[in-house]
DNA sequence: CTGAAAGCGCTTACAG
DNA sequence: CTGAAAGCGCTTACAG
């Protein structure tokens, strides 16, 4: 590793001269003649700078802490982390990851991420819910993904749940389905009254009215598959809205049962099938993505904008995919997350 | 955060004694007095050290680099990572993660963990396979996980895949099963050959021969499906091996359209199921779990012992769930870990 | 037994 | 325009 004292000694000019250039602040006080020297040889070298010897003066570390739950027993932790490093790389930070799911409690955690001087926190949760917040954190920048503050006094990204909602049923609408179905979950998840809540609106805005007994809420195994039967066969629906995925693969379960083919004689959209899920049965299932990327990726521009607020980059770089977005200046990172319909097959409405 | 410089203050010693006594270096070295007095006022204050200063003298960190793959388009990552940050948290280090999924090249991502001055690297696979090492991770310790590398040189921890084969081929035989059929992957994973192998080693030893027929590998949604049909349809199977979770969907379904009920007619055992699966189909499923956490617990686990090879910690801790078994040492952390049975429902093996 | 000093790599007033 | 100096929090010979 070169040092600012090796270009010094190559250089033959002070430490303090080698800084001023290699920080850029170099205009007007340093003699540009040397200031190419200087980066030339730097470049040579192949120098870059030690960012712990620099935090110690300037207790920035460039370092975000990411606490996240479930990371074991979601698939859904990979994608917000991913979105999440994305954005810290482009900005130039490092992530250190801690997850409150092993034997250590979380404040250990957070108390070891202080110690390496991390300049802020990103606090993910894995389904969107309202949480409080550890008192450890706030101190520091923090921001919250994928979950809203009891008071809903902290910066957090989170899905549009209700635009889910009536995304997916619009999209059964366009396809032709009149009796549309909700097979939501019996658990307390914000998700999944704000999406019934779209999909009210969507069936509401369309001028169908198909009473209670359409939108179901189901668990378990054996129990939801029951109810779901029971549902096919007395209110014989042509098209479904899933919550999520368990609910999808039951659906499809009792579709076979029933001599139903997806596509072909009833339509599903589905709430982000899983990659395994996707591998086999639901190529035929169009479906809505969660925005776990984009959650994680601009948790993190958010929270750099929070920590840089004195003199904030320019612009966040959109999230790849996004490039033809017009960018948002680092004060407009959006709150919530619009979500994309991914068609894995077009959806077909036939007949009962 | 109180510093040294605060504890001598407030005891009147230097600096110098200060560090020596909270490093317990102090033995013969400082008046115990003194001693006990440093430390009584550095907890009262609540002192942590502060590792970036530290590392600034002894170019040690506790900073771990985990370079990971395919994060956020499989549900392994997030076990690997846990295991691996439960063990980096028990041996007072910190993890710095990174993968290489993104736009950003490994390499970048490797040299930006190099300057915040690593100790080491984990690079993890997210499927058994033989791996070339990227040159610039060598010059510091290093171990793979769910990999080896080509030389068969660095140090590595995988599952035992063989075995896997073998337990769950075994679980069926022990079942009732005689007419036992194994699913396999067209994919070229090093664990498709050697789960068959341990397969067809259990069959030997149980005096069972079958023939080829029994042994299918599919791929593809539609033509794997038919693959299944077929097997069902001409050679009868009882027991069904499954490779992986897409597998035993697959399986699932050909046998409802064919009036077979899991547990009952015909018993399965799989590889891994997903949470997801496991929430609606698979309780059904006996399964085999890939060790995941452990590969992630053990990785780490080496890794430091390469670090401190000078003065290694005596013992390792044994990750959660291993407490009754006896503490190997460093030096003799598992290579090939062995994979439980996770018995979701017994299996039961009726006629066909 | 204890402390002054040098140094890790960097930044930042300040003096010239 | 440039450099000497102090300092961030710590460790480590070394002198006493």
């Amino acid at each position: 590793m070169t040092t600012m004292k090796e270009i010094a000694r190559r250089t033959g000019v002070s430490i303090s001269t080698v800084s001023l250039v290699l920080n850029d602040r170099d205009a007007g006080r340093v003699k540009p003649k040397t200031a190419v020297h200087v980066r030339r040889i730097a470049k040579e070298l192949g120098y870059q700078p030690n960012p712990l010897a620099r935090s110690l003066r300037t207790s920035k570390t460039r370092i975000l802490g990411f606490i996240s739950e479930e990371i074991a027993t979601t698939p859904y932790a990979g994608g917000m982390i991913l979105g999440a490093q994305d954005a810290a790389s482009r900005l130039g930070y490092v992530m250190l990851t801690v997850n409150t799911e092993g034997i250590a409690s979380a404040d250990d955690e957070i108390a070891a991420l202080r110690r390496y001087g991390v300049d802020g926190f990103v606090y993910a949760k894995m389904f969107n819910c309202l949480t409080s917040v550890p008192s450890s954190l706030t101190s520091l920048p923090f921001v919250l993904a994928d979950a809203q503050d009891e008071e809903h006094r902290s910066p957090s990204i989170t899905p549009d749940e209700i635009q889910i909602g009536y995304d997916a049923t619009r999209r059964l609408i366009t396809a032709g389905c009149s009796r549309i179905a909700y097979i939501g979950s019996l658990d307390p998840m914000l998700a999944q009254g704000q999406r019934l809540v779209g999909h009210l609106q969507a069936l509401k805005d369309a001028g169908l009215d198909l009473g209670p007994g359409m939108q179901i809420n189901v668990s378990g195994n054996e129990a939801a598959l029951a109810a779901i039967d029971r549902l096919i066969e007395s209110e014989h629906p042509d098209g479904f809205f899933c919550f999520n995925d368990a609910r999808a693969m039951q659906l499809y379960l009792c579709a076979a049962r029933h001599g139903l083919h997806i596509g072909e004689d009833i339509s599903v959209v589905g709430v982000d099938n899983h990659r395994v899920f996707a591998e086999t049965l639901s190529p035929r299932l169009t479906s809505v993505e969660l925005p776990h990327y984009e959650m994680g990726f601009w948790a993190v521009s958010k929270l750099v904008s929070l920590i840089e607020r004195q003199n904030p980059p320019k612009a966040v770089l959109p999230p790849p995919g996004r490039d033809t977005a017009p960018l948002p200046s680092f004060e407009s990172v959006p709150a919530k997350i619009h979500c994309r319909l991914i068609e894995k097959e077009s959806v077909q409405s036939g007949g009962f």
